[in-house]
DNA sequence: TCCCACTTTGTAGTTTTATTACACAGAAGG
DNA sequence: CCTTCTGTGTAATAAAACTACAAAGTGGGA
């Protein structure tokens, strides 16, 4: 994206060195921007006492092909930034707030993901799942959910797939852990001892240790390979809400990056585990 | 002032609804919105296969004065970045690829959610929740993890939380059902047969039947009070996606009302359960 | 099946808006 | 005091958007 950082900086930064008609018009849109966009040229050159040319002339100046350019740029810069801001619930919301705050909190936590995806070490997670002979999601708490999500993706590409949640039982698929098989941990702070621990004990064998958690981490660390997840979380002071939706979507990503690799031949079978449902619901009026 | 709701959404939630030009204008513009906003109308028109006129007509179905003034809320809705027309995933994409379609497909199903909220009723479930005696979350595949995920949101609230993914006991939990209870079905579809008999069983005893699930289903219609989605799946020819995510943040913003019903007086007790955590963690470097 | 009413879409003409060409005014320098 | 350059406005031109209206298509009722 090649956004210039905000016009309207731009333009009172530029303020001083510009001419007579030019300093006009200036002022007259960054008295009220929003009209401005909403103006014709002949219009906004009233309001600012000046010809329709020398408006022209000012976009020009500012890099836009023509005044319609002009102002679509103008549009841009009055939003943006906003839109990136987060704005966490409070005590006294009502119905109408909270609910649209929620969601545009994990909105914007998705597309801040999105933008800074460790794309390489997906990618190499996804060749650790594709060769893996069996496959287990460990993680606990909020994190056991998304194991347990996981669970149900990938066992649909013929891998044995296993998740639980007792911390004994965890140690002890670890200990057995042998060539081929992939523990993935799923920890949001990757600070829970006994999944380090775990990871650690699998570390003793020949299994590899995968794990989606958060940069720098001693989970982080005591994995071959880690996906590092930098939510912020500052809007969830009770309820962890946000950081496992990106979990959840990047477990996606993995899933769709499995079944490119599979290529076309695991399609049919994946429609048959959907078939398998049909006969299990009432038939859709479609 | 500033309406949050985002044109490029409203485009893709309306497009079922229009008619055959119409539809050729609005994919032309979800196409590349941003070429969009750069056009005149002329172009637009070729682009779409339309005259400038049904242009000019679609602009002002969707609330605009004239073509100008639509690109002007385009730009505007621009500013995030997320490509709109969920394509899916293609079998020959890369890693540079299906990530962000994955991501732009999520972030754009809650854009949609967000901005067709049952609001009403979800305030009327909060009610019933925040009112319950006891609260079973019930779902059956994927949305099992789903219900997992509520267990670990609404247990905090001081109200016993059941889940399970057995339909016999869904059955018998069903039968034992009496005043205070509240039964939460999760279900994309909202035709599995089991949950829906399940539901029924207890419209036979004195518990409440909320559900989350698709409008007009046999489930919405076997519960009390249905919070209706309407997410597009299009997209997920194999692997359930975007659904549950919408359904995980319609929970949080339930959870959240509850919170907020509850008043500042659950605070310390939320902050309590948050660090009861602490000791099982690694110190944090902060 | 045909006809009527209604909806949808395009054509052509009009109006509005933006751009360009050019000319005039005023300042700076010889 | 004239020349030359920069800045600005006027008027003409071009482009874009809009409107009225007519043609084409659609669906229901006889």
């Amino acid at each position: 994206m090649n956004q210039d950082s905000n016009l309207l900086s731009e333009l009172s930064a530029a303020l001083p060195g510009l001419n007579k008609s030019e300093t006009k018009v200036a002022r007259a849109i960054l008295e009220d921007p929003e009209a401005a966009t909403r103006s014709s040229i002949a219009v906004l050159a009233a309001a600012a006492g000046v010809s329709e040319p020398s408006v022209n002339r000012f976009c020009k100046k500012f890099g836009a092909t023509g005044f319609p350019d002009f102002k679509l740029r103008l549009a841009r810069s009055l939003v943006s930034g906003v839109r990136y801001i987060s704005r966490a619930v409070e005590m006294d919301d009502d119905i109408d707030t909270y609910p649209k705050k929620l969601f545009d909190n994990t909105i914007t936590a998705l597309m801040l993901a999105r933008d800074q995806l460790p794309l390489a070490d997906i990618e190499r997670a996804v060749d650790y799942l594709a060769q893996a002979r069996q496959i287990y999601f460990l993680g606990l708490g909020t994190s056991a959910a998304v194991a347990r999500d996981a669970e149900h993706k990938f066992f649909r590409f013929k891998v044995p797939v296993t998740t639980c949640t007792d911390p004994l039982m965890h140690r002890m698929l670890a200990a057995g852990g042998s060539v081929g098989d992939v523990f993935f941990f799923i920890s949001h702070t990757g600070r829970t001892e006994t999944l380090v621990e775990t990871a650690e004990l699998v570390r003793n064998t020949e299994a590899t240790v995968v794990s989606l958690t958060a940069e720098g981490s001693p989970l982080a660390a005591a994995s071959h390979l880690s996906i590092d997840l930098s939510v912020a979380e500052n809007t969830e002071e009770y309820l962890p809400m946000t950081s496992r939706i990106v979990q959840l979507v990047v477990l996606d990503v993995l899933a769709t990056g499995m079944t490119l690799r599979r290529g076309e031949s695991i399609l049919p079978h994946l429609a048959r585990i959907k078939d398998s449902l049909k006969s299990t619901r009432f038939p859709s009026g479609d």
